[in-house]
RNA sequence: GCGCCCAUAGCUCAGAUGGAUAGAGCAACGGACUUCUAAUCCGUAGGUCGCAGGUUCGAAUCCUGCUGGGCGCGCCA
């Protein structure tokens, strides 16, 4: 799964893996699994004492050649051709073969940061596949609540990620615009109407008792008057329950955009009976053989794709499930061409997985190309309390309080820093907080410590532009930064393969650490030695611009003064 | 009862494809501003990776069984 079959192979990574498989067929070590150059295990060290780049490719290859772990590492090492990208190979530990990348190598990097500018990171090895991503995807009966941040946050930024990494992406939002719970929303409108029109109305039969409803009831008022009444109440509840939606939605809408998520695609469920998908889709899966009837139902036989029981798709009452349109928008989504289609779902939804996949199947569509990553929920945090996110206790409900609460950049940060598996604690408190105690202002400081030094460059007549001699860049905190930078592309397609946003907020607070500490141990802005100054220069405007370009993946500002 | 997720330092969490002395931030302790943003840096201390077995040359990672917590199991939406 998260094997990179990139095919340029511009990344350093890709060069390295190259020049250590051009080793290994020297060896006669090929046709051993490792049958291409991208075949070959290569691992970012987390110590800095391994290298830059290291295999455990000889502890591998141990068992299929019958040779010890360091003799085979001693053939790879001998082997390796000249080249002016690796620096040193050393063989460590139990076998391992760490490589260092040449000073010159990391200092081209520079200049390849700074000649693909906001593109530096991106790559083409989606080869332009079509993909959806569905998430979020809330009734339409109010706004949406703090619990869907989490879930738009990792919808979008994985969006974000196929975008750069060459996938047609489209963001999409399904909506339930049908059936009961449609009706009792027109029904809690209606009762509002009425009472705003002085009417007594009995206000327990509403459905929805937010102060919403009482609003758009108003409106209603506004617009029409009490010529409502006059309709018979299947037409008016219809009126209010399309007038309703739209309003629903804008608002949804709305507090997505301040949240930094905007749609491609609201589909509605009516969509699918207007043009016939559900039971089109119905008859498709009787001809498969994939339902039966029981006690006046009509059930799909779940059982018979995967462990899981059966589930009705037509009530005794004629009445379809939602399960039923949900198959019929799924099958829709994969006619209407996407190679990959994406749902992001709340935990609390995942007992419907083994379903969707089963119906799948018994439509004859692979069941893995449609991945459903499950987000696990959220609590909050408040004076090291977890609070209730309920009106009632005076809490934050909606996305759009907590948007404007603790702002865009930090909702967006928390929600993301963590695993999706992981049950998140967001702390509110934390999250408002402008310290070293908030790890957001920890990159967003580095990002803005740089902008100055560039300005303050400016101010001093110090030369930032082409040119620099990048040779004096030399000491281990900068050739360590200067890694850093080369394995940003790597980093950026190994988050989107595995679909794991947190691991770009990992890696952006690990070149903030190491910025800090060069910035600390070097003078950089300079008079006594320009040549210098300018090289560094050099060198804080490419991470200024990783840090850009990372943090636009992550829908994260970067500011230019803090 | 069944299913999914989680359990790693005092706290919040990283640890892709099994591999090198298990890492970071916060909290604690000790240092560093006549110098480009100290919202920073350097150092110290802190862990039977929930428990018990198993597979492997090698397991925090894979398998089985437990324990504890979250969530879900309707002709609901």
């Amino acid at each position: 799964m998260l094997n990179i079959d990139s095919e340029n192979g511009f990344m350093l990574a890709d060069k390295v893996k190259r020049i250590i498989y051009e080793a290994v067929v020297s060896c006669g070590f090929e046709n051993t699994g490792i049958d291409r150059w991208q075949d070959v295990p290569l691992e970012i060290p987390r110590s800095k004492d391994h290298g830059d780049f290291a295999t455990n490719l000889s502890l591998t290859l141990a068992k299929p050649l019958k040779r010890t772990p360091g003799e085979i590492a001693g053939k790879i090492v001998g082997g390796l051709a000249e080249s002016a990208i690796i620096g040193k190979a050393e063989i460590a530990g139990p076998g391992f073969i760490n490589l260092t990348v040449a000073p010159d190598t990391l200092r081209g990097i520079i200049e390849e940061v700074r000649d693909a500018g906001a593109d530096y990171g991106k790559s083409d090895i989606g080869k332009g596949k079509k993909v959806q991503v569905e998430f979020v995807s809330a009734n339409p009966t109010g706004p949406l609540s703090v619990g869907h941040g989490r879930i738009a946050a990792i919808g979008d930024t994985i969006a974000r990620l196929l975008e750069a990494c060459g996938y047609e992406t489209v963001r999409e939002y399904y909506v339930n615009d049908i059936g009961n719970q449609i009706k009792n929303l027109a029904i809690s409108v209606d009762l509002r109407y009425k009472e705003a029109l002085g009417q007594d109305v009995q206000l327990d039969q509403a459905g929805y008792q937010g102060e919403y409803i009482k609003t758009y009831a108003l409106e209603l008022k506004k617009e029409y008057g009490d010529s409502l009444l006059k309709k018979d109440d299947d037409e008016r509840r219809k009126l209010m329950a399309d007038y309703t939606i739209k309003r629903v939605l804008d608002e949804q809408d709305e507090s997505l955009k301040k949240f930094g998520v905007a749609f491609d695609r609201w589909f509605g469920e009516h969509e699918l009976y207007d043009a016939d998908l559900v039971e089109d889709v119905l008859k498709t899966l009787k001809e498969k053989g994939a339902l039966y009837e029981d006690e006046g139902a009509l059930w799909f036989a779940t059982s018979k794709y995967r462990y899981t029981q059966d589930r009705v798709l037509k009530k005794s009452g004629g009445a379809s499930t939602y399960f039923l349109s949900d198959i019929a928008y799924h099958k829709n989504k994969f006619d209407r061409g996407f190679d990959i289609v994406i749902d992001i779902w709340g935990a609390d939804h995942h007992g419907y997985i083994a379903r969707m996949k089963s119906a799948m199947e018994a439509l004859g569509i692979d069941p893995d190309k449609l991945e459903i990553a499950v987000v696990q929920l959220v609590r909050f945090k408040k004076s090291g309390d977890f609070v209730r996110m309920s009106k009632r206790a005076g809490n934050l409900v909606t996305l759009s309080d907590l948007v404007d609460e603790v702002g865009c950049d930090a909702a967006r940060f928390f929600f993301l820093m963590r695993t999706k598996e992981s049950h998140l604690d967001f702390d509110i408190e934390l999250a408002k907080e402008r310290s070293e105690k908030n790890p957001m202002f920890y990159l967003q400081y580095a990002h803005a410590r740089i902008c100055s030094l560039l300005q303050k460059a400016g101010e001093e007549g110090v030369e930032v532009a082409t040119g620099a001699d990048l040779a004096l860049l030399e000491t281990p905190r900068e050739l360590a930064l200067m890694s850093k930078l080369a394995n940003f592309p790597w980093e950026v397609q190994t988050c989107c393969l595995a679909r794991e946003p947190h691991r770009i907020i990992t890696f952006l607070t690990e070149l903030a650490g190491d910025f800090h500490a060069f910035y600390h141990g070097h003078r950089v802005v300079s008079d006594k030695d320009k040549a210098l100054s300018s090289a560094r220069l050099a060198l804080c405007a490419a991470v200024q611009t990783v840090f850009a370009n990372g943090l636009s993946l992550l829908g994260i500002t970067a500011p230019e003064s803090m």
